[in-house]
DNA sequence: GAGTTTAAAAATCTCGAGAAAAGTTGTTGA
DNA sequence: TCAACAACTTTTCTCGAGATTTTTAAACTC
């Protein structure tokens, strides 16, 4: 189920694989424009393998929706609208709050632990947040601690559709933090979802951690659309 | 994003995708046991394809999590248990639930008259239920009247997720039909839910398909487990 | 000039064979 | 008897080339 989670990271072992990453890595980051056509024969060069590694691992890239085909059209780079985001924070907020009030409810001291240490990475993170591979950093620390927040959850299926829309999320929320209209302080969000979460307040965590995210969503939304029309583009 | 759904029947232009759909075809209708190894070699010839084609539409496959892959340890259908059936009986609950209230409260009278005539054409089916083709043609119109049913829920994510999480719950769904240890009128529960639909009681109409839903899940848990066992590997 | 038909070009889809890894079997040595 | 090792078999993974289909461009008719 998980080929979307890449947990630790465990080396990939076949060429498939690698050039899986290597595709998600680049859609995300947006280096493949949204809708962009995804010429086999052309891209086989840029990734190092043959034609049809590259078809598998486009393949496997249709499970997380990143990447559509058509009939007898070849690939494509999944199209991105302000509609679609919306409905990805949305069903988000649903999933994700139903899965923090299990976690909470279900969660015992290891969980706990694993919560203040992975706060503690991102807030270290936070710190030195300047320069690119940094930003890496913070990315991949950020994506943990919303992760671990629901780990106590039992329902794989749940985490499971999560680990989609958080990738999803991932392609938009990139453009959000470097023109960033809507001042705030993702920190200080953080830390009071952590508290929550600590203390079992459910009701509580559930509302930070809706606004937390409907708050990337409005960042998104309040880019004027020439500004963002460029972004997609680029 | 709907490679789960196959609506209408847009004809398979591409032998990946007809491979794609026999393969999900005899997983779901269990002719391929859960967890039981899918060589490549081997099944090329019964699908009447290459080794690569098939290998791409195993890897279409692991978006419905229906195939699952290892490393360099090739293909696997996608194991089995009670757990995971529960699992994805509640989930779906959750989601199918709200994408219903959604649906409730958008849906237009087109909708309406949509959902009539797929119950119309269900409950023809349930007559005369006996017999194989009879009763793939019984499938076919009850997935049609649950897709219908949260058709006007604006959510493309809930929906496809719902498609996917549909799938998963056919395949256990098979056991429960044949050897059904728990008397239920699924004719009766499906005409309620039509009714709370058309009558728009959102909460009358959540409650039962909650139970409809769940009560196939307790068909299955009631099953003796050497039963159960036997049949899963067949 | 607009729209249709025809032909060339590009891209997709498909296959079978060769390299690499995993799994199996049998043998050897304590 | 058991474990470790080695040779063999099976299977997966990978690639490049050929057959179809789509796309592009040009030529032609109305």
């Amino acid at each position: 189920m998980n080929n979307t989670a890449v947990e630790g990271l465990p080396e990939p072992k076949t060429l498939v694989e690698s050039a899986y990453r290597s595709l998600r890595r680049d859609i995300i980051e947006g280096n493949l424009a949204p809708d962009e056509k995804l010429r086999v024969e052309h891209l086989k060069d840029n990734y190092g393998v043959g034609a049809g590694t590259l078809r598998e691992a486009l393949s496997l890239l249709i499970a997380d929706a990143l990447v559509v085909s058509q009939g007898q059209r070849g690939f494509r780079v999944a199209p991105v609208s302000l509609a679609d985001f919306e409905d990805i924070a949305q069903t988000r907020v649903m999933l994700e709050c139903e899965a923090l009030r299990q976690s909470i409810a279900m969660g015992d001291d290891a969980w706990e632990a694993d919560l203040v240490a992975a706060f503690h990475r991102l807030a270290k993170a936070e710190e030195k947040r300047i320069g690119s591979e940094i930003r890496e950093e913070w990315e991949e620390r950020n994506r943990i601690f919303h992760e671990v927040l629901i780990a106590a959850c039992p329902s794989r299926w749940l985490k499971h559709f999560l680990s989609i829309l958080y990738h999803q999320a991932e392609r938009y929320r990139r453009l959000s933090l470097y023109l960033q209209p809507i001042p705030r302080d993702i920190h200080v969000e953080h830390e009071a979802l952590l508290h929550a979460a600590i203390n079992r307040e459910a009701d509580k965590a559930a509302a930070i951690l809706s606004e937390h995210i409907l708050l990337t969503f409005r960042s998104v939304q309040a880019i004027p659309a020439e500004q963002l029309n460029a972004k997609l583009q680029a």
